[in-house]
DNA sequence: ATATATTTGACATAGTTTGACAAGTCATTT
DNA sequence: AAATGACTTGTCAAACTATGTCAAATATAT
């Protein structure tokens, strides 16, 4: 889990900014994008997009790390029957 | 989506039971019965549990449906990169 | 040591989900 | 055509979860 939060960080240290930059962008707080970056806090599509733009980087990728992160949330709790449910659920896409 | 009500349904009738009698069995109202048997609420975790009990059927496999159709839930509203984080998602499963 | 950056925990509040209830439809029986 | 039985629908309050902020704590750099 985590993979948006890394992706966050490493764009944002890459570019020497700080929390406080971001969070002024996208106008939060700087202890949710800390938090947004470690994991502990999801964020909403609509931040992810402003995020996006104001590191420059490509959104639908982002969004994409955003939904692999709420999909594994989704079974962690189930490792057990994950595979399978997974497996069910791709059927959907293949459409 | 809505794996898991469609399965129970199929059970409930092959067995000729009622609604009203799943109902009472697992304590909760007919309509509640009525409503996750047609995907409009989910059931949760402990309720399919007592379900697959009550229509004698494979705990495991109604609750991998049902963990199908939470997964479902999750990227149903974005299509378009659904395909992409599901393939990062299964990463975590195959390790 | 000080200043600056980040993390943490607690909190209020906003938002969502839950299950029950009552009223509704629809099909069958009397 | 009224009554009955099965199921569905809409609404509501209560319970639960998520959200963002604030203040304080900790870590990092100068």
């Amino acid at each position: 889990m985590n993979h948006l939060g890394q992706k966050i960080r490493e764009l944002r240290e890459k570019q020497n900014l700080l929390l406080r930059q971001v969070a002024a962008q996208i106008e939060v707080d700087t202890a949710l994008i800390s938090k947004i970056e470690r994991g502990e806090r999801k964020a909403s599509r609509q931040q992810v997009i402003e995020i996006a733009k104001y590191l420059k980087t490509n959104e639908e990728e982002l969004l994409t790390l955003w939904l692999a992160d709420k999909i594994e949330a989704t079974f962690v709790e189930e490792p057990k029957i994950a595979y399978q449910a997974m497996k069910i659920a791709n059927k959907k896409l293949e459409k």
